[in-house]
Order: structure tokens, then sequence, then C-alpha cells
DNA sequence: GAGTCGTTGTCAATCGATTGCCAGATGCCG
DNA sequence: CGGCATCTGGCAATCGATTGACAACGACTC
């Protein structure tokens, strides 16, 4: 060691303290406030001079503290997604176009993860909301008056599930199941299925609704299958009860339950399109993987995230922006829909 | 309208300003240090006075504002997770272990991808710092010294990537590897390929190393085949290049390449497993769905983020921890591995 | 030359919480 | 009863950045 200042390996080291407007200021000879000037309100100080402490800030490091900033003006400079449960592929293209249009208008995007439990949603949201400027609830299972609450303290952005009074997006069931109706009804499905999913879910609860009344107006017969976990092994769980149904076609709450319908299908000699059709919802990652591939009702998942975003930061900069949107859905025929035996 | 102060609907109306610890002492009668010291200081106020406060505080649904808290402690409580691309499907597990440890030690994750590029990936962690007390790199990208720039500001964990001086969590590739190559041998295999991925990642060298090594051992043979995009169309591309190499057996860099030539080989007639036979890596979210499932050396990305999170937090508590960690890989045989033409 | 104006930079208060130091009260000991 | 330690709570400085108010200055007008 022939320096003792070295750096043990390994070991971090001392950190250097961050550079501070202070610093800057003193390099420059000016004041704390005519950096944060030059800074942030370009034009306000003199040209030469603004450029110069510009110059010192680049040259020194300088990285505002977004902490310190916060405490005068009140905005975090983040945003808050909460999702029901993060492993659920669903969230995966969401949560990218959420984070692309975070990043884009500069925000920083902080994730959590409901695990599917009201209660940790609730908690954790209300842990989130001091460290961001606002929330995007992506289908919480919360009654309406708490995230009334929640909004009463600061913006909430819901997604997949309409709250009164508050800003959502969600997809437009319509198109998609419209043209998922009359492809099966074309091939000459009569008696039709919906495997339902989450009881807390609106989605799951608007799915079926909107499922119901179109059905219904196309002469068809359907019933709702008793509700499965979201999950594949949900699906897998409800084969029985579909296989009892007696119907030709059925129709899964989202994807993850369709996958494992289909693989316990096969599984038991069903033959999938042959004696049952499937359909699911979303469209998520690994749909087209199966034989046969999953025919399924596609949301824009990430145009619905990016747009959730910009809206709750419309209304974080005060642009009180309109009640809410929703974005087509669309049906997309794969192997797994065949005609009516 | 009977009541002039009711809300309009639709807009989410006047926000009710935070209680702060100033509120909850006025309410109290004490000074906001007292307040400052019920709430985290438990034994150094006077028993009655403590539940007192904190009985107040509760009543008026005190928050404590983090970022007011940071300035004095220098501590966010938030830590940053940087991942190279959030769409791949391998960090699903790896973000829910991440989320999993920082809420158990309540602290906030915040989440920020790199869209596979270096130059994006420094910028965003740089403006992720000062917002964060220490970060997790997912598959940097980045050289060795911007790493180490980083983390002479904060600590900063690597994941499934080595770094001189740095801690990081890493999977332990010879297990899996060992027991891929065993099994292809034992079924007859002798001309092998590895099919690569990024030339950027420390992973993909990782990888052809390790396999390099204990192919030779086994006296198999074994060719590395030009790097593909990590993605499913990237390992589709690469088909025409697998074939040509006349191997029985190939190896992709991760498990979407792989899904992508497995999908590739069944459109042009390629027999999987027949003739060619195919494995991955990670053991992602649908590597069992397409017929033939996916043999995979699968990594465990839960433990890997949990782990991850913990050494970070042990290092922004100033508990120096040890260099790293590898945790072992496993081989998941599944329909797309047979015996050798 | 007095008055007006726009430009440019500084001053000082502020946001909410933390914490070292101090002071009053209380209890204990000899 | 004096001396001393201990317990409680308050005071005030501090963290880093923002921002309204203001002062100094030069330029311009009449």
């Amino acid at each position: 060691m022939d320096r003792n200042d070295a750096e043990p390996p390994g070991a971090s080291g001392r950190r250097k303290p961050r550079a501070t407007i202070y610093d800057v200021a003193r390099l420059t000879g000016v004041s704390p406030s005519a950096v944060s000037r030059a800074l942030n309100k370009s034009g306000r100080l003199n040209e030469r001079t603004e450029r110069r402490i510009r110059e010192a800030a680049e040259a020194v490091g300088y990285r505002i503290n977004p902490m310190a900033r916060a405490l005068p003006t009140g905005k975090t400079g983040t945003l808050g997604l909460m999702v029901s449960d993060i492993t659920n592929p669903v969230y995966f293209e969401l949560v990218r176009g959420a984070e692309r249009a975070a990043s884009r208008a500069g925000s920083i995007l902080v994730f959590a993860d409901a695990q599917e439990s009201a209660e940790l949603e609730l908690a954790t949201a209300e842990r989130l909301q001091p460290a961001a400027d606002g929330l995007v609830m992506v289908a919480s299972r919360l009654e309406d008056d708490d995230l009334a609450r929640l909004a009463s303290v600061e913006p909430v952005v819901t997604v997949n599930r309409l709250a009164p009074g508050l800003p959502s997006i969600v997809p437009d069931l319509r198109p998609g199941i419209e043209s998922a109706l009359d492809r099966l009804a074309g091939l000459g499905h009569r008696r039709i299925a919906y495997l339902s999913g989450p009881e807390a879910s609106w989605m799951n609860r608007a799915r079926w609704e909107v499922l119901f009344a179109l059905a219904v107006d196309r002469g068809m017969s359907i019933v709702e299958v008793g509700s499965a976990a979201p999950t594949r092994s949900g699906g897998a769980e409800a084969f029985e009860r579909v296989r009892a149904a007696e119907v030709t076609a059925v129709l899964a709450y989202n994807d993850l339950i369709a996958l494992g319908l289909l693989h316990e299908c096969r599984g038991h000699g069903l033959d999938v399109p042959g004696r049952l059709s499937i359909v699911g919802f979303d469209d998520i990652f690994g749909a087209d993987l199966p034989t046969p591939a999953l025919s399924t009702i596609r949301s824009p998942l990430a145009a619905v995230g990016e747009l959730a975003v910009e809206r709750l930061l419309a209304a974080v900069n005060g642009d009180e922006t309109g009640p809410g949107t929703a974005l087509a859905t669309e049906f997309v025929e794969r192997e797994s829909v065949a005609a009516a035996p």
C-alpha cells in the first residue's frame, strides 16, 4: 500500500457527498438562488452568467436533489403504479408503456404490487402516496370509497376499472367481443360459456356483462362457469366445470386461465378446437405459443399504460382531464377456434 | 345542490394538504420535535406522552413525508432497480422477488428500463440515483468503470453481471449446464451449438465460456452461432445459421431466442426434437407452453431478485457485505430434447 | 438632471422532519 | 437539605432547493 487513501477492493469506499447548488454558487461567485434560476428558469438571468453557472454545474457533476426540491414545490417528480399482481404477464406491456410515458416526461415511475389483496393494496397505496405526485391503480380490488379517499389526497387514475368520479383508462370491450362472437356464430357455435375470474375484479364483471348482452343479441345460449383464480392453474382446475357445461366454445376471463384450460384439455384428450373452441382475453406474451395457438380478445396494453400515465401527469399539473377513455379491443383469431362439432 | 361545498362530480376537488408533525404537535400541545421522537424513537419520551402523540397522529391520518425526512437524514427509503429491457419476461419473476424483499423492509422500489441501450442506461441510472439510496443493476450493459463511477456515489449491486469490486448476484451456471450436457451426451449428441445473444451482455459471454469448457470436457464438439437479438424474432432469424451449423442440439442464450427458433423450426418443417434438440436458459413464463415444450436451464430468478435487494439494503445500512453470491441453476428437461438423430 | 423603467442578482423565508444541546422537573443519596 | 443523576420535553440549527420582494445599476426620456 503505497498510498494510504487507496480504496479497499470490494468495499465501495467513502462516498463523496453530491455537489449542491451551494457548491456551484461558490465556484461561480454567485448566490445559490442565482444557480437555481440559471438551471430552471432560463432567461431570468443574464445570458453570460447563466452559461457560466451551467458550465460550472456540469463541471462538478451537479445533479439536482429531488427530495430537496420536493419540499418547497410539493412535487416529487415520481408517479406510483400499483398492480394487483406483478407476476401476471398482462402487466408486462402495460408497465412498459407506462414507463415509457413517464420517462418521456422526465418522471420516475415507482412500482408496487398488491399481491391480489385489497387490504395490502390500500396499505401500499397509502405508503406510496407521500412519495409520489399521483397514482395509477391497475385493476384495483378496492372499494369505490377507498379509491375516492386516495383520490382526495392526490390525483388517481384507474386502469381496467371504472370508479365514479375518477379518470379511468379501460379497454372498450365491445368491438373485440362482437367480432369474436360473430366469428363463433359463423362457425356454428350456439352454446357458449364464460369462465369467470376473481369476484372482486371489476373487469371480470364488465366482460361478463358485455359478453352476455352481445351473446343474447345473437341468439346464442350463454352460461357463466364459476370463477377461477386468474392463473394457469386456476384455468386447469376449471376443466371439469367447463366440460360439464356442454358448450362448444368458452371465453375465459383472461389468457392465463385460457392457457391453463387449454393445456388441461389436451391432458384429458379433449380436442381443441375440434370439440371445444377456446378464447382468452388480453393477448399476453405467450398466447401464441401453445398448439393450438390461443385465440384472444386483445387489449392495447402498452397504449393503456401510456395513456394512463399521460392522464395522471395532466391531472398532477392541474389540467383537469375528462373522466375516462376506452381503447378499442380486437379479436385475434388463432388456432384454438374452429367450427362447432 | 343543497350544499354548496359539494364535490363537483368528475373533478377530484381541492386536495387537503397532508397533516404534518406540526399539526400533530399543535393538536397534542407538544413541540414538533416531540412528535418526531414519539414516532420513531420509541422510549425517548414519557410513555403516556408518546401514546397521546401516536393517537393524535393516527386520528388525523398523519403520514410521514419521505422527502422531508430525506433531507436531514440523507436516506430516501427507496431503492432503484434498472433492467436492460422491461418487456423481457425474464424480469417478471426477478422484479417480483425484488419487490417482495423491498416491501418487507419497508422500502419503496423504483423501476427503470434501459431499453437495451448503454447510453440510456447510464443516463437513467444517474437520474435515479439522487432519488434512491442505492441501485440494483440487472444485466447491465455498462462498462466496468461506468459502474464503478455509479458505485462511488451510492451502493450498487449488480445482477447477472460481475463487476470488479461490486457485490453481485449471479446464477451459478455450472450445475445446470453440466446436467444438461450430461443428458444430451447420454442421448447421443456429439455436435452441439451455442446460439449467442447480445455482444454487450456479460451473461452471454459467461454462458458461452462455461458451456464451452464443459462441452470440451465431455469430448463434444461445440460451435458458437453468431449473435441474435434476445427476442423471439432474434431466434427466428437465426434459423438458417443454426441449420447450417449441422449440429444435433443447440443451446440458446435465453428462452426467448430458443422459443423463436423452436417456432421457426416448426415453420420450416424441421422436426424438434427429432432432428434437433433445443435448450434455452432461464425458464421464463411460457417456456412450457409450446409443443414441444422447451427444455431449459433454470435460474432462480425470484431468489436472485430478493437476494439482490437484501444485499443492497445491507450495503445502504453500512453493513459491508461480501463481494457476491452465486445461486445454483438447474436443468429442466421437457419435450424439446430427445435422442440425437 | 430628475424621473422612470427594465435588467440582473441577492436576501431571507419557506417546505417537513431530524437531532444535538440545554433546561426544568423529579427522584435519589448521603 | 444540598448535590447530583435521570427523565422529559423544547429550542434552534440543519438538510437543499425555491421564490417573492427588493436593491443596485444602467439606460432612456423629457
